[in-house]
DNA sequence: TTAAACTGTTGACACTGTCAACATTAGCCC
DNA sequence: GGGCTAATGTTGACAGTGTCAACAGTTTAA
């Protein structure tokens, strides 16, 4: 009897086919049975090698971060004259090409992290980029005078943290496609990205300022009626 | 026979049952057979209200960005000196003390906006503060100086662009719980935020650097294997 | 060779959203 | 009032889901 799953790996099989009926039905859309149906295999096969549907989605969002990592690293490289610039528009391009993926990582409900550690690992490693880099920028431009190494590292998390809040924000307001219901002047959604990159370089460039700390406790006791 | 539902308006007293599940158990434990059983009522009931799951969930939703809207517009008013700064703190604390009506409003999935126009009226209500205040306050600062009107809007909407994309990759960042994994410096973990409003301040203040638009081709083609 | 592990199958269970048909009640026109 | 209609709620069914249990074949190891 000829095995008609692809390449007698079930287990590579189920995450390329659940990839695949992802792209065409959303994340929601996907169920083991029909990854199972898509493989000509009995319903139950996939249990045997993820114990539960959380478990295989784990494992594909664990892919998806490792090409999201890659891509992020092979930008910095390529780029090398304004890494962090290439980062960025790296992050805005494959959030961009690849939705589902994107969404998949960042816009589902994630699964209990104590149960797929690995799954943690690969994400942080794709901000530890960011990290790093922002890190040795630091390092190399206050090498003369003698720095605070911790300083300069809390200070990179910082500037990571801001990076990357500012860049998943705008690719979580493109991908939702809401910008058209907002009737924007002409020319203001195309420019968004762009205006966004220059904000945070004259952020970084300059450096926070001073905000008063003043939200006032009369507002939280309004609020918590 | 008296009636177990509250209120005798089952229409009303979904929405809040439903409210109360999602609070215990998350928009995706949310099932109408619940609620309805919450409600001592038949597992169709609620579908006389509802002509689908998906529209009891928008009609939530549009709760909460009523809810959403009014904080944001009390928080404005509240702090005058400076409302801009105001409705950010506000934003943040909505989303930290709301954090499943946050995540119900952005994170998600949206039912096909087409089927539900009320929802997406609301949803950009809450926009709309943000950028006509953003109007308001460039036009003050402007008008000894003849503008053109139509290109202040314009540089609004991307300042309200910028500010909404920053905050809200924050609260997603804090909502997901992620920062634990990352072994940030100590204090860090704290500081983000406010960082993250000093480098808003900044960037509004001096306004977009130039970059240099330069994703290369190369990276496209390499990745678009 | 024999026992154990791995891998896959069939069948069941509880649960879900949703459709169809039926029962009850409220309101309204004559 | 009588009768018609719409609104509201109930029961029952159907297909689909994740998951558990029991079974069968195949590979591996002792």
């Amino acid at each position: 009897m000829v095995k008609t799953i692809q390449e007698l790996d079930l287990k590579e099989a189920c995450i390329q086919a659940a990839r695949e009926v992802i792209a065409e039905q959303g994340v929601e859309g996907l169920s083991l049975r029909d990854v199972a149906r898509k493989l000509g295999v009995s319903h139950q096969a996939p249990y045997r090698h993820y114990p539960s549907r959380d478990h295989l989605l784990a494992a594909i969002m664990q892919r998806c971060f490792e090409d999201f990592a890659a891509f992020l690293d092979q930008a910095s490289k390529a780029h090398a004259s304004d890494a962090l610039l290439g980062m960025g528009q790296a992050y805005m391009l494959f959030a961009a090409e690849h939705p589902l993926e994107y969404r998949l990582m960042f816009g589902t409900p994630w699964p209990k992290p104590a149960a797929h550690p690995e799954l943690v690992r690969h994400a942080v490693h794709a901000f530890d980029l960011l990290r790093h880099h922002l890190q040795q920028q630091l390092q190399q431009r206050a090498d003369t005078k003698q720095s605070d190494m911790l300083a300069l590292l809390a200070q990179a998390e910082l500037q990571a943290l801001f990076i990357w809040s500012a860049l998943h924000g705008m690719a979580s307001i493109q991908q939702a496609n809401v910008m058209h219901h907002l009737m924007l002047s002409p020319g203001v959604s195309e420019m968004a990205e762009p205006y966004l990159m220059g904000m945070m370089k004259t952020a970084l460039t300059h450096g926070p300022a001073k905000v008063s700390q003043a939200i006032p406790a009369s507002l939280k006791a309004a609020h918590e009626d």
